[in-house]
DNA sequence: CGGGAAGCCCCTAGGGGCTTCCCGGTGCGCTAGT
C-alpha cells in the first residue's frame, strides 16, 4: 500500500499538465500522441484492437461516441485511457455492482497515473457512500462506477454536477434497449440525466449491438452527432451449428450427448444455457451424474452458492456451468471452449452475445444450438409484456385521484401493490410508460404525479398501450429473426453478420450449413441483380418506413421502424408494388 | 406459448386419460426482522 494518506491522494494526476491544458483542443497529431504514450506506459499496450484507439481519438477530442467493440479488454480501455486525458471526473454507468468491483480493482492497480477509482452503491456504507459524493464535490477522485439506479437520486446527480465530470460513460450499453422499457427503467432517464450534468462528452460502450439497437442507443443517451466505432464483429473461430430435435426428450438427449461429447473429448470447459431456472438444475444434475462437473446458476440461488459458482469457473474447477441468462456478463474466462443453447434464445443480437463468450483466446470453440420449434413460445411469453389498457387507465387512474384528494407525496409503487395486488415489476413498467407518455411524472422518491395538463387517464392508457404494443411488436419480430437464424440453411455466419449490418462475402465454411454443402446452394445475391439492395431505406404500404436487413434470393429482410423485423417474398412484393425505396 | 402438476372421471380398485390451472428471466435499492 501506497504510504500516502487520503488527504494527499490529489486529484487525479492530469497527463495533460505538461502544456496544453484542454485536451479536447489539442490536435489530432497531439491526442495521437498522448493516447499511445499513455496505453502504452500505464496499460502496457503494445497494439490496439481494431476500433480501440478511433473510439480514444474521438472521446479525447470530445465527441459522444458509440462503440461497438468485441469483448475482453477492448471497451474498457477505452475510458481506461481516454478519461485521464481529460480535464475532470469520469462517471461510469455499468449494470452489474460485481462488475463495477472488477473494474475499480483493475483500475486501482494503475491508480498512480489513472487517478483513484471508486464505486457508489447501496452495499457501501451510508459514511461511505457520503464519502464518495464529498470525493466528487472536491475533486479527489477521477472515476466513479454506479448503477444507474444511483442517479434517480438528486443527491448524487447534484455531487456529481459540482464535480463537473468530463466523460458519463455508459458500459454495457445494450442494456438501454434490452433492459431499459420494463426491467430497469432507470436506463431509459440516462439522457435527462447526462443532460442535468451539462451533457459531458458521452460513451457507450457495448460488444453487440444491431443498427436498431444503436439507433435506440444514441436516441435515449440523448447523444449529439456521435461519431459511432464499429469493429471486430466477426468471431470466424467459433464454429456454429444448429441441431434440429422434434420432441422434447429427444432435444434433451441432446443436449447431453453434445455436452458429454465436448468434455469426453477434452474440448472443455463450456457453458450450457437454459431458458428456465428448472431447467438448468436439470440438467447440471444429469451431468453431474455423468461424472460431469456441472452446477447450475440462476437468480434464484443464494448470493454465496453464485459467487462460489463464478469462482469455481474461473479457477478450472468446472467442466460445465448451466445457467440462465443470469450468466455471463463480466465473466470473462478466454478459454471457454463450447456454448450450448438448450433453448433459443429472445433475439439474435443475445444469441450472439451469449455465444461470444467462447473462444476469446482465438482458439477454435464451438456455439451449438439445440433447437425445438416450440421452444421459441417461451421467448414470445416474454416478450409479450404489454399490459393491458385496463391496468394502464387503472394506474393512471389511481395516480391521478390521489393528487385530486390532495395528497401531495404522489403514489409509490408500493401503494399501488395495495390497491392493485399486483407484483412491483409490472407496476414499475406500466409507470414506466405512463411517464413516456407525458401523463405521470415520477419525483425523486419515485413516486408518481400526474402531469400538469397532461392527458386524462383515459387517453393516457390508449397512448401507453399503444406505445407498449410498439415494443412488443419489435420483441416478437426479433424472436422471429431468432427462428430465422435455427431454421436457415444458408451459412450462418453470413445470417448473423447480415443481422448485424455487416456483410460476409463468402459463406464461412466453419458452419454445419457450410459442412453439409447447403449453404453454397444459395448463391449470394448480387445487388446488382436486386431491386432492393441492403441498407435501402425503403417505404412500406402498411408498415411504413424501414430499412433492407438481408438479402436472400427470393426473399428480403427488413427492419421497420413500427413494427421491427419482416421477412418478405421478393416476387409479392414486386407483383403488388408492396415496397419503394425512400429518399 | 408450452410444459408439468394437480385434480378429475373412468370403470370397476389401480392406473390410464382427460381437462384445468399455474408458471416461466434479467438486478438494482430498500426495509423488516433475525
Amino acid at each position: 500500500m501506497s504510504p500516502r494518506s487520503r488527504a494527499d491522494r490529489s486529484a487525479a494526476p492530469t497527463p495533460a499538465d505538461d502544456g496544453d491544458a484542454n485536451p479536447a483542443g489539442a490536435t489530432a497529431a497531439v491526442r495521437t500522441r498522448r493516447i499511445r504514450e499513455f496505453a502504452r506506459d500505464v496499460l502496457g499496450f503494445e497494439a490496439f484492437r481494431p476500433g480501440q484507439e478511433a473510439a480514444m481519438q474521438a472521446v479525447v477530442a470530445g465527441r459522444d461516441t458509440l462503440a461497438v467493440l468485441p469483448s475482453g479488454a477492448g471497451k474498457t480501455a477505452v475510458y481506461q485511457v481516454a478519461g485521464p486525458l481529460l480535464d475532470g471526473p469520469v462517471i461510469v454507468v455499468s449494470p452489474l455492482i460485481a462488475l463495477q468491483r472488477d473494474q475499480v480493482e483493475r483500475l486501482t492497480e494503475i491508480e498512480d497515473r489513472a487517478g483513484r477509482a471508486v464505486q457508489l452503491n447501496s452495499t457501501m456504507s451510508a459514511g461511505d457512500q457520503r464519502e464518495v459524493l464529498e470525493a466528487l464535490q472536491d475533486g479527489t477522485v477521477r472515476f466513479v462506477f454506479l448503477a444507474p439506479e444511483q442517479l434517480a437520486k438528486p443527491e448524487v446527480v447534484d455531487a456529481i454536477a459540482e464535480g463537473k465530470p468530463a466523460l458519463f460513460v455508459v458500459d454495457e450499453a445494450h442494456c438501454v434497449s434490452a433492459w431499459g422499457h420494463d426491467f430497469r427503467p432507470d436506463y431509459l432517464r440516462l439522457g435527462g440525466v447526462i443532460e442535468q450534468l451539462g451533457h459531458p462528452t458521452v460513451l457507450a460502450l457495448t460488444a453487440t449491438a444491431a443498427p436498431p439497437v444503436r439507433a435506440e442507443i444514441v436516441e435515449e443517451l440523448e447523444m449529439r452527432d456521435p461519431e459511432v466505432v464499429v469493429a471486430g464483429f466477426d468471431r470466424p473461430e467459433i464454429r456454429l451449428e444448429v441441431d434440429h430435435h422434434a420432441d422434447a426428450r429427444g432435444k434433451e438427449q441432446g443436449v447431453l450427448d453434445r455436452v458429454l461429447a465436448e468434455i469426453g473429448d477434452g474440448r472443455g470447459p463450456g457453458i450450457v444455457y437454459s431458458a428456465t431456472r428448472r431447467g438448468t438444475e436439470e440438467i447440471a444434475t444429469v451431468l453431474a451424474e455423468r461424472g460431469i462437473r456441472a452446477r447450475p446458476y440462476h437468480a434464484g440461488l443464494n448470493k454465496a452458492d453464485r459467487e462460489d459458482t463464478q469462482r469455481a469457473w474461473m479457477e478450472d474447477e468446472l467442466d460445465v456451468v448451466v445457467a440462465t441468462t443470469a450468466f455471463g456478463m463480466g465473466i470473462d474466462k478466454p478459454d471457454t471452449r463450447f456454448v450450448i443453447h438448450a433453448e433459443p434464445a429472445d433475439s439474435v443480437d443475445s444469441y450472439y452475445q451469449e455465444i461470444g463468450r467462447a473462444g476469446r483466446d482465438g482458439e477454435p470453440a464451438l456455439a451449438v444450438l439445440v433447437y425445438r420449434q416450440e421452444d421459441l413460445g417461451l421467448r414470445r411469453f416474454f416478450a409479450a409484456g404489454a399490459p393491458a389498457e385496463e391496468e394502464l387507465q387503472q394506474v393512471a387512474g389511481l395516480v391521478a385521484a390521489a393528487s385530486a384528494a390532495g395528497i401531495d407525496d404522489g403514489v409509490d409503487v408500493k401503494d399501488l401493490r395495495e390497491e392493485t395486488g399486483r407484483g412491483a415489476t409490472p407496476l414499475a413498467r406500466d409507470l414506466n410508460l405512463l411517464e413516456q407518455v407525458a401523463a405521470v411524472v415520477l419525483d425523486e422518491d419515485g413516486a408518481a404525479h400526474p402531469v400538469d395538463d397532461g392527458p386524462g387517464p383515459a387517453e393516457a392508457a390508449a397512448a401507453a398501450r399503444e406505445l407498449a404494443e410498439h415494443h412488443e411488436k419489435v420483441d416478437q419480430s426479433r424472436v422471429e429473426m431468432m427462428r430465422g437464424y435455427a431454421e436457415t440453411t444458408e451459412c450462418r455466419r453470413q445470417f448473423l453478420l447480415g443481422y448485424f449490418g455487416e456483410q460476409l462475402d463468402e459463406p464461412c465454411g466453419n458452419c454445419d450449413n457450410c459442412s453439409a454443402g447447403t449453404a453454397q446452394d444459395h448463391p449470394a445475391a448480387d445487388d446488382h441483380d436486386t431491386p432492393f439492395p441492403v441498407e435501402t431505406p425503403v417505404e412500406h404500404t402498411e408498415w411504413g418506413a424501414g430499412v433492407v436487413m438481408r438479402v436472400e434470393d427470393d426473399r428480403i429482410t427488413v427492419l421497420f421502424d413500427e413494427v421491427g423485423y419482416k421477412t418478405l417474398g421478393l416476387a409479392a412484393v414486386l407483383e403488388h408494388d408492396l415496397l419503394r425505396t425512400r429518399g
